[in-house]
DNA sequence: CGGCTGACGATGA
DNA sequence: GTCATCGCCAGCC
């Protein structure tokens, strides 16, 4: 509540916007923070999403659409399982055809807002 | 207050 | 195309 982190709400605010059969990499929610150099940022307030019920990090991969953060899943499988539910072919670890279920939030959005 | 961490990205070789 | 290294920048110890 008191001093809400910018940064982490926003990058909260743009994930829980992602829609459904969609991913999006940590470089474009930095980028469309308006700091793209913070993109490993964007794992760690993950990390701290870990209590929010409505955080699809699932839906957030790297640039190259492979599921980096799996492990800091509850389970390893949930991760690619979840975006197999979507729709989402992923192989090795990696999304099939990521650039097409790529869901950039400043195009999107045009901006969070 | 100083330094390390980290679910990344870009660039260079 | 792949592999290695540097830079980023907020949070946390």
């Amino acid at each position: 509540m008191s001093l809400p982190k910018k940064f982490y709400d926003n990058i909260y605010q743009i994930v829980k916007k992602i829609p459904f059969g969609r991913v999006t990499s940590y470089g474009a929610i930095a980028k469309a923070l308006g700091s793209k150099g913070s993109a490993r940022i964007i794992g760690f307030a993950m990390n701290k999403s870990h209590h929010i019920p409505d955080i699809p990090a699932h839906r957030v991969v790297n640039r190259i659409g492979v599921l980096t953060g799996k492990h800091h899943f509850k389970s390893i499988k949930e991760m690619e399982s979840r975006l197999n539910q979507e729709g989402i072919k992923v192989i090795n670890n990696k999304i099939q055809n990521f650039q097409k279920h790529f869901w950039d939030p400043i195009s999107e959005l045009t901006e969070f807002n």
